[in-house]
DNA sequence: AGCTATTCATAAAC
DNA sequence: TGTTTATGAATAGCT
């Protein structure tokens, strides 16, 4: 650059250092809005200073779109691999930048209303979004997989039971002692270790009542931590 | 630059387009590898072009852990939890405490909207933030519960194999000690109230695709109506 | 933070 | 895509 060609190792001058990196972190910002605004490219950049500040950049929307962008994009490239069990961290990773973007949504929100004027229609609008967002997270779908899982649990009771009866009938008989009455599974040996279905208040159900704690997780009361 | 000033607009021309992006984006990924150099810094970037592929830079490691870095700044600004991304337990309460914290957030918000106006493309983002938001708790929830289902269904089939191995034991023995039939709990008994697991598909095996229109649904190709 | 002397990046053309 | 070249931009070293 300018009056000396540059080395292009780390600056040890921490003066120097600073200097040159706020000015070229501004260049490349300069650069990377240029680049977005000719070609029409969607950019995101994050700067960790040495001593690990954060400085980012992203052209159009928020970090967190890009991110989750990127996220996708990475996964489309490396498919044909399947569910496997480190999607799991990668999930909460996603999740916590959908958490970060709403809480700056949230922020934005925030900031923008204090200066502007409200229209109570657009309230009522929003109100039916949110209704609309929370019935569908209360959703059938909930409710037909504990349906499921209950199911699956039923039927686990009921294999448990025969399974038992059969090894105490299995020790009887090797005992020698036929005349044993044989037992069945019906609903009478057929209940222990499994509920009763009738007795499972679906915690799923209330998916119409909009006036509970939305983040309440009433699952939860049933000791599911869904 | 060059042979006249350049006008900082969307360049139409397809071609020339094409070109710009090719050189700007490598100036703008030597610039950053400079500046990371330079200034020890660790700088990571993301380009989609207008085609939506992606080119991606980090001058260190990953660009996941810089985006693990970066949430992990993102969370240190607004709060001050400490998140241990390996414990996925831990993390569903990190979530849940979230939640309940968007949702103190979102009651204020309708509390002091009342009186103010929000126009439209405001109540677009904050639709489809919440659009987001609920497709990510789904996505674990489903996750939790299609672990649940797997490990219910191989313990049925263990018992299942067992159950079967006396019944046939049973039946052996019976048949050189006595006639009377017996009853055990087998697929023909046991098959009420209750559905075949072989019945049920599982609609949970979407969970690690990312790509779907997040107010798609897709569970419902599965013959659900969630 | 401003100011230049320089080096660098790159638009246009091939 | 790679190379060349004329020229506008970026910036290192000073204030």
């Amino acid at each position: 650059m300018a009056r000396g060609k540059v080395q292009m190792r780390r600056i040890e001058n921490p003066v120097h250092r600073q200097v040159t990196f706020c000015k070229r972190r501004a260049g490349l910002f300069k650069k990377a809005k240029e680049l977005s605004v000719l070609c029409d490219a969607q950019i995101g950049i994050m700067i960790f200073s040495s001593h690990g500040k954060l400085y980012e950049l992203a052209t159009n929307g928020s970090m967190d779109g890009l991110i989750k962008k990127y996220n996708a994009s990475e996964d489309a490239q490396s498919e044909g691999s399947e569910a496997n069990p480190q999607d799991a961290e990668r999930e909460a990773i996603m999740l916590k930048q959908e958490i970060n973007l709403l809480h700056k949504g949230l922020r934005y929100m925030y900031g923008i209303q204090t200066n502007e004027h409200m229209n109570l229609d657009e309230l009522h609008a929003l109100e039916r979004y949110l209704e609309i967002w929370m019935c569908n997270i209360r959703s059938v779908k909930m409710q037909m997989m504990f349906q499921e899982i209950e199911s699956l649990k039923s039927k686990e009771g009921i294999l448990k039971a025969a399974n038992m009866l059969l090894q105490e009938k299995q020790i009887v008989e090797q005992n020698g002692l036929m005349d044993t009455p044989q037992m069945v599974a019906t609903e009478q040996n057929v209940h222990f270790g499994a509920p009763y279905i009738a007795d499972i208040v679906n915690p799923l159900t209330v998916y119409t009542d909009y006036s509970y704690s939305y983040s309440g997780f009433r699952g939860s009361e049933m000791g599911y931590s869904y």
